[in-house]
DNA sequence: ATTTACATTAAAACAATTCTAAACTGTTGA
DNA sequence: TCAACAGTTTAGAATTGTTTTAATGTAAAT
């Protein structure tokens, strides 16, 4: 069975049509089992592996931008040279691999829940990340 | 009394030279008694308004680079359009007020400590920090 | 089918950062 | 004293990631 009608249903939801471009980038983003980060660039890389021709970069961020926004994508923040993006749009924190630039999920269990005791006044917390950087232990940090 | 000398103390540490440029920067950096955050922008502007003559960006990156490595400045990662910088270079926590793109230092009291169960093997936990969305209430996510 | 609104594309524009090469400065040691 | 050197500053060019543009193409509504 193919997930082209639930594909279509999340491009319809974001404000797109379903083009056979964004299909494709569907079908790289939704359906490996496993949730995974990637950069703009990565992403380009394997829509076009599978198409077998170029996308133009425009054509996926718009279209990221809008999964984004709709909040089937999330943005990683952890340094500033590039955008990372998550498949995993749960509340989640992340270990970053100094020595590798790798970006790992955190699972909910290896970490107690953080406790804010006090907030910025008149304002409401829309989310809680906790971002745990690793290196090997004869590495400077940087 | 200026603190020239605490300057080129610094500077030297960080494998450069005293000179008038890079004096400015540290006197911008490191004389407030508050800390502070800034971009690249606007450490440049706030230099060339003490020295009331140019600096070249270049001199800036090199400078800040250096006290990054050294560690006597930290990089934070928002968002990735640019690079901000923290002269508070104790492991602390962020608010981030998605309204006004404004970066709030977290005090330690506000926030428990975060225990993590479970590390990288093989790696070492070189900071652990937490990053605060806020926004007004009716305010949707981005 | 025709029309209309939205999509795709390559290329241009843009913004943050890094690099480069030439001119400059300060220090060292003949 | 000053020549030589190592490191510095600078403007501008180059690079990189991202956004915009304008022409052409396509999906969907009538």
């Amino acid at each position: 069975m193919s997930n082209i009608n639930i594909y279509t249903e999340k491009l319809r939801e974001s404000g797109l049509r379903p083009t056979r471009q964004r299909l494709k980038i569907c079908e790289v983003l939704f359906s490996p089992e496993k949730t995974f980060h990637f950069t703009i660039n990565d992403l380009t890389k394997m829509i076009e592996d599978k198409l077998s021709e170029k996308i133009s970069l425009a054509t996926v961020y718009n279209t990221i931008h809008a999964f984004k926004k709709k909040g089937y994508l999330k943005e990683i923040s952890i340094n500033s040279d590039k955008s990372y993006f998550d498949t995993n749009v749960t509340e989640h924190h992340h270990f970053f691999d100094e020595d590798t630039n790798e970006l790992i999920d955190c699972s909910n269990d290896d970490i107690d829940s953080v406790n804010i005791k006090k907030n910025i006044t008149g304002k409401k917390i829309k989310s809680v990340e906790v971002l745990i950087k690793v290196a090997s232990d004869n590495q400077n940090q940087n």
